[in-house]
RNA sequence: GCGGGUGUAGCUCAAUUGGUUAGAGCGCCGGCCUGUCACGCCGGAGGUUGAGAGUUCAAGUCUCUUCACUCGCGCCA
């Protein structure tokens, strides 16, 4: 007892079973990854984990309550599903009985979610397991578990109600405290505010646009972006004169290793003292008009950067991240949770040189911006939605398409073809066919609300069984070869060298 | 696929400019003590310095290759 208040006297002993010498001491928190992983059975016996698993479970409990409580039906799909190559790498599981042929592990059930509302399952979720054969990082792990949810007759507002209600249950039942209502923000204004489509609103930082104080200037590179459409974005950093050579040289690495051409800063020494590349291009009105947009006192730096918004908007988004960790602008018990809503329906892929979906194909173009899916497709804006914590993504979900044929003029438009679209998806589009109600819904990843929720660094916290960067599982050595009988069976050839 | 960090005893770490037999704490083993509660005392075992190659009279230390863990970029509809 940890107050060592309580004695004792035992009466006898009996030893149930010994245990060999643990190769870590298990009250304290000090190895290295592998070693803890290798013997997860034993650092799971920690209380940092113990508590995390404990936590996650009455999140997940929280939120399959109350969606109960709203008359949702949890329903299962399969794990063994159809490979539909969009998106991410599938996991692949051979059929013996089909020998060639494939099931796919799913990287989600959005589209079986989708069948039971044609289905008439009016409201259905489940918490379920999704594989995606993509690289790791510290919030990302090849399999993860969603609470994904789906309503028929639904439209944006029900869901981000419902979303509101059971992620609110969920975070209480960890003890955060959050708002009824969700703050929202536009995709749009995110990028031009915030740089991010993610923003952190745990600490302000926002951008200004100051085109429009500099649009008669002798400096050049402003003259060549404005030219180009370009816009001359601004942040302001309160006291940011203490910033070192260093950190601001830092700042400029992370803006042009972002695609910006530098990073132009202006210290405000005294009231009326500049110290910037710029005090021999800007007259005093100009300096005015900036002053006045910015804010900027004694004391601040501005940090700009002039390009195209689709470059320097982000730039300086991975700018003000890093400025948030340099100045500790962070208060570790905030919890900064909104919706950003309006995302563009489609991005441009350079390397393919086609449109792809931003969210999937089965997202919804706005019903005002319908008009514009062949001729403007990068104005299409969707009806889709995310929920952005701390500046992770942590859901994310659309009004879908219920209209074969609009789902067809986007899959047109994403240059999918007739033979492919029949292959990958006909079932779905036949299935739109027979009176599928209008339908929209959402998916959160419960590790990362989980990982947020006990203010962890990594996934691999609130998960009892996480796999490593290079998805490998150190405690039962998975995944390994397989025996000759084993491949035969399944009529496959290994065709790489051992080691591999 | 690419860039950064780490890798020395079971665990956590140290080892000056390349220089004697690679050390310490904890743990482990043996003994002593027996009102302990991070017990104490005495003694002991334990290392291919992640692996391989190279430079050198001499490599934990320098160079190259490689592996593992990790953070990030690409990737993640």
């Amino acid at each position: 007892m940890p107050t060592g208040r309580i004695e004792v006297h035992a009466t006898g002993l009996e030893i149930l079973n010994s245990s060999a010498t643990p190769p870590f001491p298990l009250d304290d928190e000090e190895e290295s990854d592998d070693t803890r992983l290798t013997y997860r059975y034993l650092d799971l016996r920690r209380p940092h984990l113990q508590n995390a698993i404990q936590t996650r479970h009455k999140m997940a409990l929280a939120a399959r309550n109350y969606l109960d409580s709203q008359g949702f039906l949890e329903i299962e799909t399969p794990i063994l599903a159809k490979s539909t190559p969009e998106g991410a790498r599938d996991y692949l599981v051979p059929s013996r009985v089909h020998p060639g042929n494939f099931y796919a592990l799913p990287q989600s059930p959005q589209l079986l979610k989708q069948l039971l509302m044609v289905a008439g399952t009016d409201k259905y979720f489940q918490i379920c397991r999704c594989f995606r054969d993509e690289d790791l990082r510290a919030d990302r792990q090849p399999e993860f578990t969603q609470i994904d949810m789906e309503m028929s007759f639904a439209d944006q507002e029900d869901i981000l109600k419902i979303t509101e209600g059971f992620v609110g249950a969920a975070l209480n039942a960890a003890g955060i405290e959050v708002e009824e209502i969700f703050p929202r923000i536009t995709y749009k204004d995110a990028m031009e505010k915030y740089g991010s489509d993610k923003p952190d609103l745990r600490f302000d930082l926002h951008f200004v646009d100051i085109s429009d104080f500099v649009a008669e200037t002798d400096f050049n590179a402003f003259n060549v972006t404005l030219a180009n459409n370009g816009v001359i974005k601004t942040v302001r950093v309160p006291g940011g004169t203490s910033l070192t050579r260093k950190q601001i040289d830092k700042l400029g690495d992370i803006a042009r290793s972002s695609g910006a051409k530098g990073l132009l800063t202006v210290k405000y020494l005294s009231e009326n003292k500049k110290q910037s590349p710029l005090t021999k291009f800007l007259s005093e009105e100009q300096w005015n008009g900036i002053d006045k947009a910015t804010g900027a006192i004694e004391g601040d730096i501005l940090l700009i950067i002039a390009d195209k918004a689709l470059i320097a908007n982000p730039a300086l988004g991975n700018v003000r991240n890093e400025l948030a960790q340099m100045l500790n602008l962070i208060n570790q018990n905030d919890f900064s949770i909104i919706w950003v809503t309006d995302f563009p329906l489609f991005a441009f892929d350079e390397n393919e040189q086609r449109w792809t979906s931003e969210h999937h194909p089965f997202t919804s173009p706005h019903p005002d911006d319908i008009d514009l899916i062949e001729s403007s497709p990068e104005r299409v804006r969707s009806c889709s939605y995310d929920l952005v914590i701390n500046g992770f993504e942590a859901a994310s979900g659309s009004v879908r398409i219920h209209n074969s044929e609009l789902q067809e003029r986007i899959f047109n438009l994403l240059k999918l073809s007739e033979t492919e679209i029949n292959e990958r998806f006909g079932f779905f589009i036949n299935a739109l066919k027979f009176g599928a109600p209008p339908h929209a819904g959402l998916a959160i990843g419960l590790d990362r609300l989980a990982m947020l929720a006990l203010k962890r660094a990594s996934l691999r916290d609130v998960i009892a069984f996480p796999k490593t960067q290079k998805a490998t599982d150190l405690m039962t050595e998975a995944p390994t070869g397989v025996n000759e009988n084993q491949l035969k069976e399944l009529e496959l050839k290994i065709a790489v060298t051992e080691g591999n």
